[in-house]
DNA sequence: CCACATATGCTCAGAGTAAGCACAACTATC
DNA sequence: GATAGTTGTGCTTACTCTGAGCATATGTGG
């Protein structure tokens, strides 16, 4: 075995970076921030530094700095999401630069905070992941693309690994009469991935990426730097799940809302569409928000009552959340 | 800000330390393997290494390969679990070392396909914390030691960070009539951390720990070297989670096994008892288990029936896993 | 035979959920 | 100012899941 003390002058060659999904709702659409690139033939990317163990107490306190350096954002809610440490995830290691291990986290803001800047943007998150948003029924990207591929890619292994590969499809994206579950969006992600589906497969392996793909950018999702989409990917799942369980969709709601507007915004996040009066009813029920008595009158029908969150829940129940089974069904 | 760049040769002083929190269940207690420490005055931890950038592949490889060093193990099931980077968790990094990186792993054995041996032993998981253990009723440590000195620490602070302090406690140890919540190990972990009330608090900071505490280590649980048992917080509060919806179980029990034995061992992980007809209801539902059509007879009362797990379960449903709430009431 | 342990089948009340009906209150338009 | 369109809000109904317990089956050791 090749014991890690056999080469000291190596061992210190890794960077660790620290990279944010920075996200929020707007116009009832989700968010991400994203930084422009140095130069236009290159793709942009998240907000990420590397971390630095002379002066950052923490890691989390490292990315908080480099986002606020980057986006002159001041992060309030922040997750820890993975580490990643493939190798050949970024080109520059090839060239012989440092292993980097990439530590990718998960933030939420309120958009109005932060404008559109010289430095950073504002785009929608399923621009690059076209596959994830079911608000208006089925992606058509699946049937027409993403679906007949991924079979011909199946088709190419032999044996028990073919075997493998469709069960890892029809789990991922919910074929066969499989429910698609909007939390394995890593899972989709790696497969499109592993087939050479998405942009980035190629510039990581040197392989062939599939013929006509590079134009196809629109139809397979805009493709990022490093494994940004991966971080991006990992994000989104985390955030559809925990949704379900603790009320950080108030951290990207305004300080009063319509329970509308919030409805709009979960399924943004959660890619598909709620049952109205189901889910008055269940934020009522969980306590999770309070009237102010003031109404909002832009609603283009019967004005609306305002609601706040109600920050006590928290202590009162063990897991507050939008638990609502968002309705993800085939046509 | 002190910006990285500016002190490029103390920006490799990075170690990545793999540790991986190795879990079985045995005669219906959780255990998990430990390495012996060198000398008898050391600390026990768990199997970990440095990841090694130019021989592992990926971060996973690399623990797989320290841990079969170190253990003689080939993992099966292995998840990360979080990556922590604090200043200051290793007393090695005053004397001048690099700073230590630390990402932990969860995997899931069966125990017998490894003994303990000259390296490395199974422990009980509860002896390093007593506090979550509630199969039989509250702990008295909870009552005896615990919320007192929480409270007084809680009384220290002034201001906003006593009410702080106080909502933690709260919500994390289940005060004031609020539930107990068997997942939030490392909420609690980390408070009697910050409150001084375990071992490994006073090696980290230098600040005094509460007086006739080294001598307590039988009651605040048995400490471990650098951050482990952080880590073997966050690896119990992540299994007791993902127990309930994902079949994990199944990694830790034999190939066939009756119904009682996979509720006790559900059990012993989630610290607190089922209900036992509810419970073969539930996996019969979600058909998590399939009859062998053989007899257990080993039961010591009348013979039940040796089930295996269903592993076509994973294509069928979006969830499974063993959903029942574990009873966890105070007295 | 007994007491005792575990296994297993079943009931029943209550809570929670999915789906939809009905109506209320506003805007825009003719 | 009637009407269509949009959004908000209350309520019903059938169904499923869940917690708790009763009852019985089939072994063990005395």
């Amino acid at each position: 075995m090749k014991s890690a003390a056999a080469e000291p002058a190596r061992l210190s060659g890794i960077v660790i970076e620290l990279s944010a999904a920075i996200a929020a709702v707007t116009d009832e659409s989700p968010k991400i921030l994203m930084v422009r690139p140095p130069d236009t033939a290159a793709r942009a990317g998240l907000p990420c530094g590397p971390f630095d163990p002379t002066g950052h107490r923490t890691l989390e306190e490292g990315l908080r700095t480099w986002v606020n350096e980057q986006t002159g954002l001041a992060l309030g809610y922040v997750e820890q999401l993975y580490t990643f440490g493939n190798k050949f995830r970024d080109p520059q290691e090839r060239a012989g630069g440092p292993r980097p291990v990439s530590v990718g986290y998960l933030a939420l803001v309120r958009e109005t905070e932060v404008k559109s800047s010289a430095k950073a943007d504002w785009v929608d998150w399923y621009r690059h992941f076209p596959w994830e948003d079911w608000r208006k029924g089925a992606p058509a990207v699946l049937d027409s693309l993403i679906s007949p591929r991924l079979l011909a890619w199946r088709d190419e292994a032999r044996g028990p690994e073919r075997q493998r590969r469709r069960d890892r499809i029809v789990l991922a994206f919910g074929m066969e009469g499989a429910a698609w579950d909007n939390e394995r969006v890593l899972e989709r992600y790696e497969l499109l991935y592993e087939a050479g589906l998405v942009f980035e497969a190629s510039f990581d392996s040197g392989r062939k990426v599939e013929p006509g793909l590079v134009a196809a950018q629109m139809v397979t999702g805009a493709a990022l730097t490093k494994d940004h989409r991966r971080i991006l990917a990992t994000a989104l799942g985390r955030l559809r799940a925990k949704i379900k369980y603790r009320p950080v969709i108030f951290e990207v709601m305004p300080p009063t809302f319509t329970l509308f507007q919030l409805q709009r915004a979960i399924e943004a996040l959660a890619g598909g569409p709620l049952h109205k009066q189901n889910f008055r009813r269940l934020v009522a029920n969980e306590g999770l928000v309070e009237p102010t008595g003031h109404m909002s009158v832009q609603t283009g029908g019967r004005p609306a009552e305002l609601f706040r969150f109600r920050r006590e829940v928290v202590h009162e129940r063990p897991a507050p959340g939008v638990r609502l089974p968002v309705r993800v069904r085939k046509q």
